[in-house]
DNA sequence: GTTCGGTACTACCAACTTTA
DNA sequence: TAAAGTTGGTAGTACCGAAC
């Protein structure tokens, strides 16, 4: 769902189902670049100047490389794109071909079990709380020699710092892993066309604020998806109730100061409509109610349950 | 507290596929 | 063609929540 330009409300490329709202744009966009963490230095760089094997450890690194499969890079890719995943994220990525769920299963941990092995991935010691009852799935990230790997397949040089993650920050990061997949496999049942998905921090947008004052703001993700000829435009941000309802107004209002700026109408020629997932009915009507008591655009926001969530996006307009 | 059922994971083995 | 790697079936362990 996309929120048209006032006096364009559709896209150039495909009609954009849209909502009747005006569009006060204002400031000429200042800052429209998005974060990417990449930079210019090559992986050797990453090394320090008196490190001995500086050279050694790209020679093996480059070996390693050729002796992975183009499916475990593509695993190392998901994992450096979510930071962490569970193993269950990644068999619902990566081993859709299998006889049965069972083999994919066992097909994903032996393959994860190797990439341990070679010290590109490593697991996190939670296992315990899984869903309703049983142990959880192993959560994944990408190891120092994984991260390494990968930016001298990609030719950057930006190392992200290993560290242990907070439950917050994990939870918070598996959940937006879990928006992302069930995406994913509502494009695979041609529910919907998925277009494009941009995660932290591709999905971050920078624009200027009163007095030209460099503001930022932050979707889980950034989502356009397509369903016939019409495309649909889309900021996740995946609730688990941990926040209270003046942050969660704060935030929209920070939207709608992006949306003033014009800088996401210049560039796709509408507003994507903001998606609250949260985690059940109770948090979504109270969260809708502190946003209806709030002089926020009410068209602009919508707020679904996780279950509810695809459907939604599948509706695009609804 | 014990038992049961659900979930995740692993080990072993056999069959199949790929590669040198 | 043989070795190595991959896949799938079966059986088992570990852990947890729910029911009794």
């Amino acid at each position: 769902m996309s929120v048209p330009q006032e006096g364009t409300d559709r896209p150039i490329a495909r009609p954009i189902a849209s909502t009747s709202q005006p569009d006060p744009r204002r400031s000429e966009p200042t800052n429209r670049s998005l974060v990417v963490g990449n930079s210019s230095s090559t992986s050797s760089d990453l090394l320090p100047a008196h490190h001995p094997n500086k050279r050694t450890g790209r020679r093996v690194l480059a070996s390693l490389r050729n002796s992975i499969s183009a499916r475990d890079l593509e695993i190392l890719k998901s994992i450096s794109t979510h930071r962490l995943l569970t193993s269950k994220h990644i068999e619902q990525l990566h081993f859709t071909g299998h006889g049965s769920a069972l083999a994919a299963t066992r097909s994903t941990n032996r393959v994860l079990k190797r990439l341990d092995g070679l010290q590109l991935i490593s697991h996190l010691d939670r296992r315990v709380g899984g869903v309703d009852a049983g142990s959880s799935s192993y959560v994944w990230q990408l190891a120092p020699a994984g991260d390494r790997l990968l930016q001298i397949d990609l030719g950057n040089g930006t190392r992200r710092r290993q560290r242990e993650p907070s439950v917050r920050l994990l939870e918070h990061t598996l959940a937006i892993a879990d928006a992302h997949i069930a995406l994913v496999r509502a494009s695979r049942t041609n529910d919907l066309e998925l277009v494009t998905v941009q995660v932290e921090p591709g999905s971050w947008r920078y624009f200027a604020g009163p007095g030209g004052v460099r503001r930022l703001i932050r979707p889980d993700l950034a989502v356009v998806t397509a369903q016939g000829e019409y495309e649909d435009h889309w900021f996740l941000e995946v609730d688990l109730g941990s926040e209270h309802p003046p942050t969660v107004v704060r935030k929209c209002q920070l939207y709608e100061d992006y949306r003033r700026s014009g800088i996401e109408q210049d560039a796709h020629n509408v507003f994507p409509r903001i998606l609250w997932v949260v985690p059940n009915q109770m948090r979504a009507d109270k969260l809708s109610a502190a946003i209806r008591s709030a002089r926020l655009d009410q068209s602009l926001f919508r707020v679904v349950t996780k279950e509810q969530f695809v459907g939604v996006v599948i509706g695009g307009a609804a």
